[in-house]
DNA sequence: ATGATAATAGACAGATCTGTATACTTGTGC
DNA sequence: GCACAAGTATACAGATCTGTCTATTATCAT
């Protein structure tokens, strides 16, 4: 079927620039290289996106449904704070240590990487990357809403799970130190309880 | 005199081209928007530096300098743990919000956003990125042994406090949170009292 | 089968970027 | 005053990168 198609070449072209964008940065990676590794002619690349910069912007969306819809599954059953605050780290632990097909082998984060090659915050995949980030901070907004009527609290924890969370990548990444998501989770744990 | 001078036009070069990679990231300068920012010659450039690259690492080197000379000066006086970590979080807080002239405007982790622009590990640049970190590491390691015995507990403690500095870090980068700094301060002092 | 749609292959224009070369100017030590 | 070191200004070679164009091949609906 066409559709269909369709579809699966700009599929292909998004799977094999976003894996070469995360891991050697977005201006070190020209056009022709993305279309050596995946095997597609420029005129098609051209047919599905207007520009290569229109291709960066789809992989900033596609990075974020993929992220979003992996964080869902990862805490889909959590009851509790506590619950929530083992299943978030657990699978950043997961994903440091590339025990996650999805997400792809871990490079540090994808958005605050892309964010960095253009220091202009008007830019429109700049803006993209901010958007991401406000929606994990929604979703967990969201999730805590469900366990607890005290804003201030709610509030006052998903700003630390944030920091914890954007601490753990960094540090991972940066200092090369994967137990990280595992030293932060017990700081979590630790608030819930004397709070 | 003249071995001031040559001092001069080189250390005109790094400032200039700290400044543009700083806030536009490495790959998305040119040299000759450094030239003309600077108003320096080409070959007075080549002249200093023999490629690109080598002009990188030496803005790399200079920003971990800076960056060391300041964390130093910042916390010069603490005498106990919770000196420490007020006097750090203070100056990330005053950085974050522009009140450092030394180290610039706030754009988020220089060493992180350079090492993202070059995801080989074995690269040279993405190495002295890497290596700033260890030097952040060892000068709060430092710290820490001059005011308690228990190895254990300063190792914990500067995990700790690694993962709170580059969670405020780039938790004001990305998510454009200014009171980051302010947030994760608390969590170290609770720490600390419980423990 | 046939005609439309999409993909392939690759040449190429135009822009940009690094690094070199050339010709000229300035400042300093002796 | 002169020689020499350093800087300026700018042209240019060579490489690379984006995006267009042409010619050809494959696929699929009817």
């Amino acid at each position: 079927m066409r559709t269909e198609q369709i579809k699966d070449k700009r599929s292909q072209l998004i799977d094999t620039a976003l894996q070469l964008f995360y891991s050697h940065g977005i201006h070190a990676i020209g056009i022709n290289e993305i279309l050596a590794t995946s095997g597609i002619a420029k005129k098609t690349l051209y047919n599905h996106f207007s520009s290569k910069e229109d291709l960066i912007q789809a992989c900033v969306i596609e990075r974020d449904k993929r992220f979003m819809q992996w964080m869902e599954s990862q805490c889909h059953d959590c009851k509790s704070e506590a619950a929530l605050i083992e299943q978030l780290f657990d699978g950043l632990h997961l994903w440091i240590n590339n025990k996650v097909e999805l997400i792809g082998s871990f490079e540090g984060c994808f958005f605050v990487n892309t964010a960095a090659e253009y220091g202009d915050p008007t830019n429109e995949i700049y803006q993209l990357c901010l958007q991401h980030k406000m929606n994990i901070k929604k979703f967990i907004l969201e999730k805590l809403t469900l366990m607890s009527a005290n804003q201030q609290h709610i509030n006052r924890l998903t700003d630390l799970l944030i920091l914890l969370k954007e601490g753990a990548i960094n540090s991972a990444y940066v200092m090369n130190d994967k137990e990280a998501a595992l030293k932060a989770k017990p700081l979590a744990l630790t608030f819930i309880e004397i709070s």
